[in-house]
DNA sequence: AGCCGAGGTTAACGGTGGTTCACACCGCCA
DNA sequence: TGGCGGTGTGAACCACCGTTAACCTCGGCT
C-alpha cells in the first residue's frame, strides 16, 4: 500500500516512473493503431524494454487500457465538476467554462480522446460499466448546464446536444496541426458555443 | 462479366444476396465491437452459415473491412458532389444542402459512421490509401463551400470547421434513440449550421 | 439422366500474440 | 558480505483465429 502511494508521488515529482511511461506510450500507440493492432512487444519496444516486461507493471494488456480508459473518465467528470463549480452561479458562464475544460483536454491530449471513444468496446464488461459510469456523471454535468439554458427542451434533447457538442471538440485529432493551437482554440470554443446555444 | 453483373442487378430487385447480407451484418457486428474483435464465424453466424462460408464470397477479412470502407466513402463522396450541384450557386443553399444529407446519411447508417472512422486504422495501406482519397474529395467539397462563406479564414480553418461539424453530425451513435428521428433531424441541422457559420 | 458450378460444411493448419517460467542483474539493508 | 525484492530477458506455452483443404449437396442446363 504504502509502496504505490511511494510510487504515485514519484510520479508526479520525479521523472515520470517506468509506469507512467508505459501507460503515455501506449496511449501513444493505441491512438496510432487502435489497442487491438498493437502487441505488448510494440509498448514494451516504445520504452526500451522487451514485451514481458511490462507484466511487471500491469497484471494484463486489458489492465493497461482499463486504467488508461478510467484515469481520462476520471479527468474529464472531476474537471467538469470543478469548472462548473468556479464558474458562478450563471448557467451560461458555466457553459462557456465547460467548452473551454474541454477544448484544453482535447488539444492537449488528442491520444487520450482516440482510445476514449474508440477502445472502450475492447473492454471486460466489469470494468467497460465502470468507465461509463464516469462518462455518464460527465454528460450529466453538461445535461444539467444545457438543461438550464434551455428550459423548454427535454433532457434527451440536452443529452443529444452534448453528445454533439462533444463530436465538435473531440474531432481535433482529425484536423490537428494544420492550424496553430491559439487559432484552433478559439475557433473550436467559438463553433462549441454557437452550437450548444443554437 | 455478366454473372457478376446478374448478380448485381438482383442485389437491387431481389431480396439482398448472401453477398450483401454478409456486408450488412458484418458492418453490423464491426460497428458494436470493432472490426478485429469480430472472427468470421461470427459474421457467418449472423447471415446463418459457418465462418470458412464467407471466403465463396470475399477473398479476405480484410476485403470485406475495405469494401466496406470503400463504398462509405463513395457514397459520402458522391453525394456531396450531388447534392451541392443540386442545390444552386449560393453558398448558404449549399451548406445546407452539405448538412442535410450529412444528418440524413448519419441518421440512417449509425453503424456505418461508426465502422467508417475507428476501422480505417485496420486498413492495408493500400486499401486504406484509396479510401482516404476518397474522404479528402468529400471534405474538399465541404472546403470549397466554407471558404466561400467565411472568405477571410484560410484553408486550414474552414478544414478544421469542416472536421468540427462532421464530428457534430457523427455524433448520432452515441446518443441515438433517445431522440425521436425528426426531431434529432432538425436538432443537428441547426446545430451544425451554428457551428459551420460562427 | 448426368455433369457441373455455386455455395456450404467440418477438420486441420499455421501464424500471431498474450502470458508464464526460469533465470540474471542490481541496489539496498541487516 | 550476503540475502532479497524489484526489474528485465529469452524461451516456451497455448489459445485463438484467419485461412485452406477435402468433401458434400443441389439446382440448372444439355
Amino acid at each position: 500500500m504504502t509502496s504505490t502511494r511511494d510510487a504515485a508521488l514519484h510520479a508526479d515529482v520525479d521523472r515520470p516512473s517506468r509506469r507512467e511511461q508505459i501507460l503515455q506510450a501506449a496511449a501513444q500507440l493505441f491512438a496510432e493503431r487502435g489497442s487491438r493492432a498493437v502487441g505488448v512487444d510494440d509498448v514494451g519496444a516504445a520504452v526500451g524494454v522487451t514485451g514481458p516486461a511490462i507484466y511487471r507493471h500491469f497484471a494484463s494488456k486489458d489492465a493497461m487500457l482499463a486504467e488508461m480508459l478510467l484515469r481520462i473518465s476520471e479527468r474529464l467528470a472531476e474537471g467538469g465538476r470543478e469548472r462548473v463549480a468556479a464558474a458562478g452561479a450563471e448557467p451560461a458562464d458555466q457553459l462557456r467554462a465547460l467548452i473551454e475544460f474541454q477544448v484544453e483536454f482535447a488539444l492537449d491530449n488528442p491520444a487520450l480522446i482516440v482510445v476514449h471513444d474508440r477502445d472502450l468496446t475492447s473492454l471486460a464488461e466489469s470494468e467497460a460499466g465502470q468507465v461509463r459510469r464516469l462518462q455518464r456523471r460527465y454528460v450529466e454535468v453538461w445535461v444539467t448546464v444545457l438543461a438550464r439554458l434551455h428550459p423548454t427542451d427535454e433532457a434527451a434533447a440536452c443529452r443529444a446536444r452534448a453528445h454533439a457538442v462533444f463530436g465538435l471538440i473531440n474531432s481535433t485529432p482529425h484536423s490537428a496541426g494544420r492550424l496553430d493551437r491559439p487559432a484552433m482554440q478559439e475557433l473550436l470554443c467559438r463553433m462549441a458555443w454557437a452550437a450548444a446555444t443554437a
